[in-house]
RNA sequence: GUCCCCGUAGCUCAGCCUGGAUAGAGCACUGGCCUCCGGAGCCAGGAGCACAGGUUCAAAUCCUGUCGGGGACACCA
């Protein structure tokens, strides 16, 4: 029998649809199955009562008891608040960011690594083994190119075809030469990543955001590409003409997988590190974020991974929408083919860490979206960070005014509609994180987020906590204690301060 | 030409996977609310599911097609 949460409070806290969906094979009205089953449902009266609506809803109202005694537990589960050990710690990876390290991040990086980190959150919270995991490319043309091109800055030379121009490359000779770097362009090529990952670190780091490995590609081809190839081989995949390697897709379409120059395609190497998570290192599940331009190489990777053996299914890659950029009345599309470029420093440094964090996950994924930097670097009302982060700060206020009150709350008086709003809304939060969780969708956050902080400003403002009257102060106290630690546990899996004054 | 994402209020977006009861939020706009715990707030107001078929007791949600926006279809990365 599928429990739903309603989607109108005059309904009450759940429905179920079933009486409506049985009543064609019953050949009965669904208005008398569902009042059969409401009888034999038989809640206990503490829990809440049923109703029976036309068509054949049946109706499930929370008693106001049921929720005022909920609220203890959650003000003493604190940071626990939410948790749950649904995924049994299984092992899962959320690899994300994944940026080549040719040069620092760019702001069109943040949004999927906010994406993916915030995924590895919400999967901690529920209970999964997560690992966080970086795939660095330190190898083939690009990184190549990078050792040309610092060299060709070094010796004043022009910058090679297709190489990199920036200042930072200006920046990265300067301190080669100062230590006395070799300037062969494969030492080069090496201290200029070492420079890159570093700058990279940095910035991810303003944001929170931390990798617990940095997988070489490199490492790939240790012998681990020629045991896949035999592999593949042996499975009649592999095809050799054109003076290149290809994997033979069902499709009926091949792919290349050892060019003609001999240097690999990103879709071996994608195979081979797939390959390596699932079967060396074991991975139950694998959350790939991509930028939406890599959508092509979703499926011939899960094509591969069944070719080996491996269920497609544990491979999850959320593509992540491009990001436009609006300043004023100008909007610039963040693509990384067209080049056009603002680090992700510069808009951290602009609009601050919370508001890039906020604002990402204010969308989902797929969509594409558009940045407003003037709106996000307000310091006001029409920042939705600050409403959030608002509520927070006022609770945190106002339980400073309750130290030291002994009296017994009394629960049954917090019987308003906005204070029984509020406990109803809090009480969805475990389902939020968990539901979060299983279908990968960081943005879910948010927007419990902010109904929760419309929540808070409504019962503070309608509802005056600190009174002469101590038990009714006690239990909005306690109240207000239940509701910071929600919300306080919401912008925390967000990685959004949760400032106690502002 | 094939494939993927998107099209919901003036603007930016949730809801669609798993169909239910008057479709939500923020911003913008209009009008109210500070003797009292923080007005970065609260209360009230209008307006919308791109279009056309289909499935169903019931469609924003599922299916087909059309139109519009973006992306992918490389021995690029």
């Amino acid at each position: 029998m599928l429990v739903e949460r309603t989607q109108n409070p005059a309904h009450g806290d759940y429905s179920v649809t079933l009486p409506l969906k049985l009543a064609k094979t019953l050949r009965r009205p669904p208005i008398t199955i569902a009042d059969e089953l409401a009888t034999s449902m038989a809640l206990p009266p503490s829990f809440g009562r049923t109703a029976v609506a036309a068509p054949g809803f049946i109706n499930i109202t929370l008693e106001p008891a049921w929720l005022q005694a909920q609220l203890a537990s959650i003000a003493d589960a604190g940071e626990r608040w939410g948790r749950s050990e649904v995924g049994r710690g299984s092992r899962v990876q959320v690899e994300f960011v994944s940026a080549n390290p040719t040069g620092p991040l760019l702001f069109s990086h943040a949004r999927g690594a906010v994406v993916g980190d915030v995924t590895a959150r919400i999967l901690e919270a529920s209970g999964f083994d997560v690992q966080r995991e970086y795939y660095l490319n330190d190898k083939g043309r690009q990184i190549r190119l990078l050792g040309e091109s610092i060299q060709a800055r070094i010796l004043d030379r022009p910058v090679p075809e297709g190489g990199y121009s920036g200042d930072y490359i200006a920046e990265i000779a300067m301190e080669a030469t100062a230590k006395a770097v070799s300037p062969e362009p494969e030492t080069l090529a090496e201290f200029g990543i070492e420079w890159v990952q570093t700058r990279i670190k940095e910035d991810l780091a303003r944001l929170d955001i931390r990798h617990d490995e940095i997988f070489l590609e490199s490492g790939l081809y240790a012998g681990w590409d020629r045991d896949t190839m035999t592999k593949l081989a042996s499975l009649g995949r592999i095809a050799e003409y054109d003076g290149a390697t290809w994997f033979t897709s069902d499709s009926g379409k091949d792919e290349v997988l050892i060019k003609r120059d001999g240097y690999p395609t990103y879709f071996w190497s994608d195979i081979l590190y797939h390959r390596d998570k699932f079967e060396k290192r074991g991975f139950a599940r694998v959350v790939d974020v991509w930028g939406a331009d890599h959508q092509g190489q979703v499926g011939r990777v899960k094509e591969a991974l069944g070719v080996l053996g491996i269920d497609p299914a544990r491979l999850a890659v959320l593509l992540v929408q491009l990001v436009s950029v609006k300043r004023g009345q100008e909007t610039v599309r963040m693509s990384r083919r067209a080049g056009v470029g603002i680090f992700l420093k510069e808009m951290i440094d602009e609009v601050g860490p919370d508001a890039v964090r906020y604002f990402f996950l204010q969308r989902s994924a797929d969509a594409q979206m558009e940045f407003d930097v003037e709106l996000a670097r307000r310091q006001s009302s029409e920042n939705p960070v600050y409403y959030a982060q608002y509520a927070h700060a006022r609770l945190a206020n106002v339980l400073t005014f309750g130290v030291g009150a002994t009296a017994e709350p009394a629960l049954a008086r917090l019987d308003s509609e906005w204070e029984l709003e509020l406990m109803r809304v809090m009480l969805r939060w475990p389902d939020v994180v968990r539901e979060a969780a299983e279908a990968h969708e960081p943005h879910r956050l948010a927007f419990f987020t902010d109904e929760l902080a419309a929540a808070i400003h409504r019962f503070y403002k309608n509802c005056r906590v600190v009174t002469e009257d101590a038990p009714l102060t006690a239990a909005r106290l306690l109240l207000s204690r239940a509701a910071r630690t929600t919300i306080a546990n919401a912008l925390g899996l967000m990685g959004v301060a949760a400032p106690d004054r502002m």
